[in-house]
DNA sequence: ACAATGGATGTCATAAATGTCACAATATAT
DNA sequence: ATATATTGTGACATTTATGACATCCATTGT
């Protein structure tokens, strides 16, 4: 739930304060007022689609929290602390989630940039995390990165369904490092 | 009755816990104090209230504590169709969940007081979930009912973990109903 | 090219609301 | 029981909304 004050706005837009409160007051920016005197308030969200629909450039620091994080999904802890160790190394703050389950909640929790994901994990499909994942409007924009020892044919079925990237099992730390930062600081 | 301190709505809010405080001191907010040094608590339901009055917005996983909400993880849609039906004759809201991933996602988007688990879903271990869902501290107090066709012996074994109740399949309509009362209205 | 026009934006002062800080008291967790 | 975290409080610093008015800027008409 975080929120803008005019203020703010007004110095990110490089803008007067009186202006930002004229853009809520027409209705062109969507926001709502605290109850003492009024004063406004409006969600990042969407401040970023008000940005979005006039071309306006959105700033960094609001797209995700200042640390862009990844999510680490694999169920061999062993893997997934290499994936953390490289993802460490090239700056990143990661979380790791052995099942589908604890992944959703991660998710949902953390709103990481990027997921790195087993396909071949017992217990769950990682083809339909990914089209799920899709299909909800507020992850839509997460960077999917498969990693899997399967066939070319699994690894592009992945793509088709929505995946940024794929990595072939071994992947050499060099290789992974290179596709974080490519995803992590794209758009 | 579930209460809300300063804080928590500070943090709702995005507002300083001292703005809050004066919220209520001035009445617009709806409060009571505590014997103690008279900290502030606010029901949840007059939270909600005054966020509708002001136009603020409201965080959906308040909207669960007032009107208690049912999530249904069960990969076969009919089944879970079955059970949204009795819960909402039952005046309960629900969700439906047929996959683990989506499953955690919905827990941790709706806070759900309770949450119906088919433990012989392919592609996820309900144990796991049930052992996962006691860990974390913010969801360890959902009702967990596991709904099998499995022997009393896995049963047991999910109860073990930490389910609350199980339902062996099949089962009727009314000793589910039955269950959702005794654990909806709990606590 | 030039001036006129109208709408959007900037300026300013001020009162009111909100934020900050340090500290003590209380709650909560361990 | 003890340690840790949260809370209330007062005094003070900052930010904000507001109205009336000054500027700016693109468009239009000449």
């Amino acid at each position: 739930m975080k929120t803008l004050t005019s203020g703010e706005i007004a110095s990110y837009c490089d803008v007067n304060l009186r202006t930002v409160i004229r853009w809520i007051e027409s209705g062109k920016l969507k926001g709502f007022k605290l109850p003492g005197r009024g004063n406004n308030r409006v969600l990042v969200q969407d401040f970023i689609e008000f940005l979005e629909r006039h071309d306006m450039p959105v700033p960094e620091k609001l797209k995700s929290d200042v640390i862009p994080s990844l999510l680490i999904v694999d169920d061999e802890m062993p893997v997934a602390k290499s994936i953390q160790r490289v993802a460490r190394r090239a700056g990143f703050e990661s979380y790791i989630a052995t099942g589908g389950f604890q992944a959703g909640i991660m998710l949902s929790q953390h709103n990481p940039r990027m997921m790195t994901l087993d396909l071949s994990m017992p217990g769950m499909d990682g083809y339909s995390v990914i089209q799920f994942t899709r299909e909800q409007p507020q992850y839509k924009d997460i960077k999917i990165l498969v990693i899997s020892a399967l066939d070319d044919e699994s690894l592009s079925r992945a793509l088709a369904l929505g995946a940024n990237a794929t990595l072939q099992k071994p992947f050499s730390n060099h290789d992974l490092t290179l596709v974080l930062e490519q995803f992590m600081y794209d758009e």
